[in-house]
DNA sequence: CGCTCGAATCGATATTGTTCGGTTCGGGTC
DNA sequence: GACCCGAACCGAACAATATCGATTCGAGCG
């Protein structure tokens, strides 16, 4: 395990450390677990775009149908459908079908609580 | 303004609506701000990516250096350089530079609280 | 100064994500 | 059944990101 480390990267930390092998130990011991890392990536990346965070803005005082994030967004219908697509695999959104049309709404009020924190983030 | 919506959205919402010009309008302004979505765009893009999530996590009991990252990633140097570069101009993380090592810091605690509401989401 | 080393930048290539016309699907109406 | 309509899906063209070797930069040292 600890020698798959590049050779330059191992006598740096042996400049760094009395124990470089413990020290390379615990960092390799650092790495999250996979499961975390891609719990927190299915959302992260459903959020990386702006048509997807402009319907989750438009979202916010309750659900809507497909054809009026249409209109929110200014976009063709098919490029609209598949972002909805996206938020809903990634559990971000629900839709509900009520006769031809779909209605989509926040799934969680967590997402919220994301939208908010990001955007006060870079103060 | 609203006569930029195709003709085919506009019939839905006539259909849809009584007044299908005033949910037009107001549909129109549900859009949040540009400024808004921005901010929120370039946080959530930053954390897009798994090497950066990776970074993040590993940084979460304290500073790091940058070979230190090299070692907890297990990928180039010229790789960790740009993800933590890209992590600094979104204003997630802060460097501070001693002698010929850069240290990395979590910049604020708001990004932990990303980190844990996105990795619970989705249950 | 010349040298070493950790970090940053450059740039060509590879990978991934986005867009959107065309088509299909599923419910509703007559 | 035939038809209409909103939504979903497909797939090819295009755009944005990521990767990483090579080079450069900058701090420390002799």
């Amino acid at each position: 395990m600890t020698d798959t480390v590049p050779e330059s990267t191992r006598q740096t930390l042996e400049r760094l450390y009395e124990n470089p092998d413990d020290r390379l130990t615990s960092l390799f011991e650092l790495g999250a677990d996979d499961e975390q890392v891609d719990a927190q990536l299915t959302v992260f990346k459903a959020l990386a775009n702006e048509h997807r965070v402009r319907i989750l803005d438009a979202l916010r005082d309750g659900e809507m149908c497909a054809c009026e994030l249409q209109v929110v967004l200014d976009a063709p219908q098919s490029t609209v459908a598949s972002h909805l697509r996206e938020l809903k695999d990634a559990g971000i959104v629900r839709k509900r079908r009520q006769g031809k049309w779909t209605y989509y709404r926040i799934g969680d009020t967590a997402v919220l609580q994301l939208l908010d924190i990001a955007e006060v983030l870079d103060e």
